[in-house]
DNA sequence: CATATGTCCTGAGAGC
DNA sequence: TGCTCTCAGGACATAT
């Protein structure tokens, strides 16, 4: 689950780990394979501890912990992964644990159910070559022309370049649905065929949809997985519109019901009415949500 | 059995 | 032909 919006949520909650020193690193006693860690443990921990956290960031879906050496803990969730300041959703996947001092809080948690996530820690040198080179710009932060820029000439289904990470970075399957439902832009239109009004509407929708979701700390689905830094669940999830809620009747139109589709073996989902093929049709109101 | 939010890699095919 | 783009599929691991 973490998106952008989750890792935001994420971000925002272990603020307080701002200033304190690193007293120790630790994988706790965890029967299932050990998290992907670069480097492994040993070394993390004598490269990491009595380091002040400076700075506590986010591109994309990844945290970034940075140290008063410029080094940067990256943390990455992946489909399960959480950051928390205490209390995880059980002990049994607790993957790795930084004792803190000197600050507002004493520890920092890394909990993945699923085992997928990673930790790295990156030198400068190396958040350029793999992050910085990889990654797009930010989500929040791209503006429209550059996101037509980015993607304006790919051949590439919309709702698929939507998850192109080195196009743009936080998107993911959630989200990308419900920034086009708001666009009224078919999931499928090919990105070389949408027109200039189409690509404003999906700019609007990314901040707006995000921002919104960001308020709501993110969306915790019907497996509960996700959680903020202090275990509650977020709201999100009661404002979505078309994900995961096929065969429902569009909230927009009433007519159309929300379809399920699948576009590079993942789920898409969208109202038929009110997205569709682009050119063909009169457009969408671009903030239907305003009108009343 | 199929389903699930993310990312990384390889290999194959399409199209300019 | 060569280059670039794109996608399928697998891998990671676990639960419903």
């Amino acid at each position: 689950m973490p998106e952008l919006p989750e890792v935001e949520t994420m971000r925002r909650g272990i603020l307080p780990i701002l200033g304190s020193r690193i007293e120790n690193v630790v994988q706790p006693p965890c029967k299932l394979r050990p998290i992907l860690m670069e480097p492994k443990i040993r070394s993390f921990a004598k490269k990491t501890i009595g380091r002040q956290i400076v700075r506590v960031g986010r591109r994309g879906k990844r945290v970034m912990i940075e140290l008063e050496d410029a080094n940067t803990i990256v943390i990455e969730p992946r489909m399960t992964g959480l950051v928390l300041l205490a209390d995880p959703p059980g002990w049994d996947h607790l993957r790795l644990q930084f004792d803190l001092q000197d600050g507002e809080t004493e520890q920092l948690l890394f909990w993945d159910r699923r085992g997928l996530g990673t930790i790295r820690l990156l030198t400068p040198a190396q958040i350029r070559s793999t992050i910085d080179a990889r990654l797009g710009i930010d989500a929040l932060d791209i503006e429209a022309d550059q996101l037509r820029e980015k993607l304006g000439r790919s051949r590439r289904e919309i709702k698929v370049a939507l998850l192109d990470q080195s196009a743009v970075a936080g998107i993911g399957n959630l989200y990308a649905a419900e920034i086009l439902f708001l666009a009224g832009v078919d999931p499928r239109c090919r990105c070389d065929r949408l027109t200039g009004p189409q690509w404003i509407r999906i700019h609007h929708h990314i901040s707006e949809v995000l921002q919104d979701a960001i308020a709501h700390e993110g969306s915790t689905l019907s497996d509960g997985t996700y959680r903020n830094a202090l275990n509650d669940p977020g709201g999100y999830q009661n404002c979505h519109r078309v994900y995961d809620r096929e065969g429902k009747p569009c909230p927009r139109c009433h007519d159309g019901v929300i379809r399920r589709i699948v576009q590079t073996q993942r789920s898409t989902f969208f109202c038929p009415v009110c997205q569709r093929k682009s050119g063909l049709h009169a457009s969408i109101p671009p903030n239907p949500r305003s009108q009343r």
